[in-house]
Order: structure tokens, then sequence, then C-alpha cells
RNA sequence: CGGGGUGUGGCGCAGCUUGGUAGCGCACUCGCUUUGGGAGCGAGGGGCCGUGGGUUCAAAUCCCGCCACCCCGACCA
């Protein structure tokens, strides 16, 4: 077989490219930058909504919805956010055909346009905390987009809530970081993330404190796969967020906001992916087991029925592939270029033996298993497999990650990966000088592993590399 | 904005140096044979060659302008 795909270090993205296209998820919009996600794309981004919304609910938070357009003057209000965001606003000057009183941006995030109502709902301390979430689209018109990556507009959920206390809204950024993304990129994703501080340098434009899930893509470049902010009370007071407290006095509330979006779909294929195109971790994947009618003969359309129906009784997501009229070839490339977990191929003569062949796409193999215990086969296959990925993904990073001293050394080590050093050993001025050779700080942690509340704690560890 | 590059059927490209009225691969349609790892053979449909002007008997090809897009960098979920 002929290989379609080669990932090298360095024609990465244009692998990524290369089987954002043949596995049929996406291609680019009309305008500049824009995405057109294809419906086997699109599954995987309603598996990941799925599996984040149930999170987030459990968190506490409720789905709403505001406005896609977002007077300017809003934006005014918090001078960091719109310094920070200008550069990359869609405004809108013209609306019924003349020219508007004053222009109207099309949000890049809805701090602002939630916030004006935040403050219109909360009266009393008794209306704390509010959990808001809401699944949208945003644009963002970025320098440089990359399909899924960084597209001028993107799907993704953003959470907005507002407490009584900065303790409490501290307390909201983490749950939602650790418990919501972390759990979620873990677990589902089959990505090990770093969950760290971002510096100030790299803080969301008008938050107080950053947060940050920092994954390895298998060409040893980071990718920011999501992030919770603690706003402070720097959006309550441009806002009027205000609150009777219990002693009758008026209070500022104290805000938080956090998202992860499209881009984790790219994540997944940068982190997974190999040669023949997409792995998918069996717990996202939105077909777990796809069963094959090799070629047709006796039995084997009633076999493959058979199998489907009881994979699917036993809950795996399951899809039956019965058109035979298509090459088999052309049918197993395409399953695996889409990254489905396991294929269960049924075929006379396999049949003629009382087999199935189970072939798992992570690692290739294929083994002949009698038909009656398909079933379980593949139930252990999928949860052996979700392990493995991750267990790969772990492996890969720790290899390319290095521990070095000094930040002469850490440049050098982020040539190939990740460098670990003393956040002391670089400083703001290291820094800025890591940037200009394109190495930025992707967080901060403490010696234990855990994330930080301010980045002049002693003993922090800088995690540096080059980034998507 | 700085540095490179490209615009030719749906996609990927050749043709341009040395002008003569457009070709290849994939995809698509039809027929037959195939179908256990991206099928074979035959037939067929589809392109004002990015755009405006110029030179010429004649321009995809030469000259001038404009536009768009891509790659590397700055920005970024």
């Amino acid at each position: 077989m002929a290989r379609v795909l080669t990932p090298r270090a360095e024609d990465f993205p244009r692998w990524y490219q290369d089987v954002v296209a043949k596995a049929q998820l996406a291609d680019n919009g009309p305008v500049r930058g824009t995405m057109v996600i294809r419906p086997t794309g699109y599954a995987l981004w309603e598996r990941m909504q799925s599996e984040m919304d149930a999170r987030i609910k459990a968190a506490g938070a409720e789905n709403a919805y505001f406005p896609l357009f977002i007077p300017e003057s809003y934006l005014r209000r918090e001078a960091e956010h719109v310094e920070g965001f200008s550069p990359e606003l869609a405004v809108v000057t013209h609306g019924g055909g003349k020219q508007l009183a004053e222009p109207i941006v099309v949000r890049p995030t809805s701090e602002t346009v939630i916030g004006e109502f935040m403050a219109k709902w909360i009266d009393s301390y008794r209306d704390l905390p509010l959990l808001l979430n809401q699944w949208a689209n945003v644009v963002r018109w970025e320098l440089r987009p990359r399909v899924f990556l960084r597209t001028s507009e993107f799907l993704w959920q953003e959470g907005h809530t507002a407490h009584a206390t900065e303790a409490d809204a501290r307390a909201y950024a983490r749950k939602i970081l650790h418990e919501v993304y972390e759990d979620f990129m873990v677990g589902v994703l089959g990505i090990p993330v770093l969950v760290g501080r971002k510096t100030n340098r790299e803080r969301f434009a008008g938050a107080t404190h950053t947060y940050t899930l920092e994954a390895m893509m298998g060409d040893g470049k980071a990718l920011q796969m999501g992030t919770s902010h603690e706003l402070g009370q720097n959006f309550a007071r441009a806002f009027d967020i205000t609150y009777s407290s219990a002693s009758g006095g008026v209070e500022l509330a104290w805000t938080t906001s956090w998202g992860a979006s499209t881009r984790m779909v790219g994540g997944l294929i940068m982190c997974h992916g190999d040669d023949d195109g997409l792995r998918v971790p069996p717990r996202l994947a939105p077909i777990q087991a796809f069963v094959m009618i090799v070629k047709s003969g006796d039995g084997v359309a009633e076999a493959a029925t058979k199998l489907r129906d009881a994979l699917r009784d036993a809950g795996v997501r399951v899809s039956l592939d019965d058109r035979v009229d298509t090459p088999f070839g052309r049918r197993a490339v395409d399953a695996e270029l889409k990254g489905y977990p396991v294929r269960v191929e049924v075929g006379p003569r396999d049949l003629a033996a009382g087999n199935a062949v189970v072939v798992r796409r992570t690692d290739g193999s294929k083994t002949p298993v009698p038909v009656a215990e398909v079933v379980s086969v593949v139930l252990s296959a999928l949860d052996a497999d979700q392990q493995a990925l991750y267990d790969q993904a772990l492996a890969l990073r720790e290899s390319r990650t290095h521990e070095v001293p000094s930040l002469v050394e850490a440049l050098d080590a982020a040539a190939t990966g990740w460098a670990r050093v003393p956040w002391s050993a670089v400083g703001a001025g290291g820094e800025a000088e890591a940037n200009a050779q394109g190495v930025t700080v992707r967080c901060l942690l403490r010696p234990d592993g855990s994330v930080p509340d301010s980045e002049v704690e002693p003993d922090l560890v800088a995690v540096l590399g080059r980034a998507y």
C-alpha cells in the first residue's frame, strides 16, 4: 500500500493539513481563514461538546446565549481588554444599507456583553455565584490561520461566572481547570496536559490570573488546549456588576471566564495521528467499532449484522460497512484515515473457520477471533487502546522534555521539545529574549506540579517550548 | 508590515525559456471485468489559462499595471 502521509518533524504542519483533508474533516472556507467542518469532523466536535457539557453542568454552570454583535463601546470599557483584542477584531460599519452611528464588533469573546447582562441580573449576594456557559462561534482576525488550530472563526464554549469573593472566584476558575478541562483532556482525549499558570506577559487581556492546559504535539511543539481566567474585579468595575452584601453594603463582584475550542480537534490529530492518519481514542470516537463486510458470501451479511447488533447491545458505538461494491482496500484505508479504533472484518474465508478479524488502529494488529468472542475482545481492546494512546503521548512528552538549569540550555532544548527550567533563571527579561527566538514560556508550575497563585512564588518551574 | 513564492477543468500540476489557439494525474459519468489492503481496460463530460492594458498576423507563453492566494516571521483558543 502506498503511504499517503509521512509526518516528519520538519513538515508536521503540512502533514497535518493533509490528514485533515484526506480524513474529510474540514476544508478552508471562501473567506480568508474561515473553516468548513465536514460531517466526519463535526462528529468529533459533537462528542467533545457532549463530554465537556456534562462536566460543565456537573460543575454547576448553566447554558445561555448572548449576542454575536457587540457595540464597540463595550470593549472600550476595559482598557487592557480592548487593547489586547483590537488588532484582531472584525468590525461591522454598515447595517441596513446605512453607515452605523457606532461600529459593532463581531465578538472575539464575550466578557463584555455578558458583563453588561450580569450587571442587570445580579442584585443581591443571594444571586451569587452566577455560573454561565455558552456554546458559540467567535471571530478573531488572526494573522496566520490554520485549519482547526487557528481559524478566523471558531466554535467554542466560553464560561463566565460572577462570585461574591476573590476566594470563591479563584476556587471556581481552578475547579473548571481541573474538573472540566483536565479531566476531559486526560480521560477522554487521552492527551496528557500540563496544568499551570501563564506568566504576566502571556496573561489574557483584562485578567488578573490566567491558567492554562498545555499539550505536546507529535513534533514536540506545544498547543494550548484550554484556558481559565480570574478576571479580578476588572470587568465588574467596568460593567458595574455589584451586589448588596449580607451586611447591607454594596460590593463589587469577582468574575471568571474560561474556554476551550475546536482547536482541540487539531490537537487530537497532531497528538495521536500517525503515518496512516488519525488515531481517535475510543472514549471520544463517534464510531468505536467498524464492522466491515470484506466480501459477500454465504452467511457473511447475516454474521456481520449479528456482530453489529451484539456490539451495539454491549454499549459500543458501532457502524456496519456493507458497501461491497466499493473495493475493500479503499474502505479499509478510509477507516484508518478516520481513525476508527477497532475494525471487525467479516469475510467468507475467515467465517468458514468461525472467525472474524479484529484490527486495532492503535497498533495495527490483526487478530482472528472466534465470532462468539468478538464482543469481549472488542471491549477489552477499546479499554486497552484508550490507555495505550495516553501512554504513548506521555512517553513522547517525557522523552522530549529536559530539565535544565539555565535559559541558554532551555532555548536549546526547546528546539526539539520542552525545557523545564527554574523560573528564577529566566524572569521577565529572559522571557523576552526567548520570545525573540520563537520560544515562549508555556506555563509556570510549583515544584510539586501544582498551579501557582502568582509568578513571584519561590522555586517555580518554567516550561519553555515552541508553540502553534 | 519584512523576506520568499504561486495564480492554467472540482483537486494537484505540466506547458511559458525558443508565441501558432491547452495537456497530464486524481476525481466524475457510462460499459465490461473486478472486489481478502487505495482495482483494470475501453469510451465520455468538464477550462473566456487571476485581472486590465500593450506588442504581434497570432499571446497561457513576451512587456507594463493591478488583484488574490500560499510559505517563513510578528499576533493568537
